[in-house]
DNA sequence: GTAACTGCAAAATATTTGCATCCTT
DNA sequence: AAGGATGCAAATATTTTGCAGTTAC
């Protein structure tokens, strides 16, 4: 399982270290410099989050979005407590810098907080209607 | 824009309120007894959720859950504010009754605010590996 | 050279849309 | 009878899988 350097996954993570919102395939697909296959991409995206390089946040479409995880991340230890704003409109899906805090529920064992919070982005807050 | 009252509504709100787990669309019509077409509870769902009678909720694999409101919501009102737990291995995904604390975040204006938490539920958590 | 990686084609999954027909009011 | 609701077929969107060919090490 050695792991090898190249130039589509060079390109995803420049792409998404170039960007302060989370990107969906897509938008990584049009940005990328070297242009690479849809399903590489996917499976680049696949690995990287497998080696705790990336999160993935699911927006109020059902749609998978990554960025590039700050220092505090590594396989074994994701910290992905911090949470996303998406806008209604545009979709755009940032993260937001708020300190999370872990609800404490008894009936099960919970690993993972999302918290997604939505609204209208400042761009888009003028033009509703 | 009358609204009208049919089996196919019907049954989808009795599946849906005798449930203590949001269901996926799938999971619905294999619930119902007068069997009603998937594009049909799509539609239903969809209208449900706009007036107010279910919440729709994003799981982690980017599908829709649908859970039938408490008596706190309408068409106007929609208060989502509760938080919901998903299984990661069953995939159920249940509301938990928890307080959300609404972030302010200065950026954007904040309407909606979904907590998803993840990890094993008590049926899963002893068969992992 | 070998195994990881890529790209193409096709499949799988979830949801939406168009349109003719049905049925509630 | 009017028009909201349903059902079928087909389209759309996103993501996954199989497999042959390529490339980093």
């Amino acid at each position: 399982m050695e792991k090898r350097n190249t130039k589509q996954k060079q390109g995803v993570m420049e792409v998404l270290q170039s960007n302060d919102v989370a990107l969906s395939a897509d938008e990584i697909l049009e940005q990328l410099s070297t242009k690479a296959n849809r399903v590489t991409v996917y499976r680049i995206l696949e690995r990287f989050e497998k080696e705790g390089l990336v999160h993935k946040v699911i927006g109020l479409e059902g749609k998978s979005y990554y960025a590039s995880c700050g220092e505090h991340c590594d396989e074994h230890d994701h910290q992905d407590m911090h949470a996303h704003f998406q806008c209604k409109k545009c979709k755009t899906l940032e993260c937001v810098d708020v300190e999370i805090v872990r609800p404490r529920i008894s009936q099960h064992h919970v690993d993972e907080v999302q918290v997604l919070l939505s609204g209208y982005c400042q761009n888009c807050k003028g033009e509703i209607g």
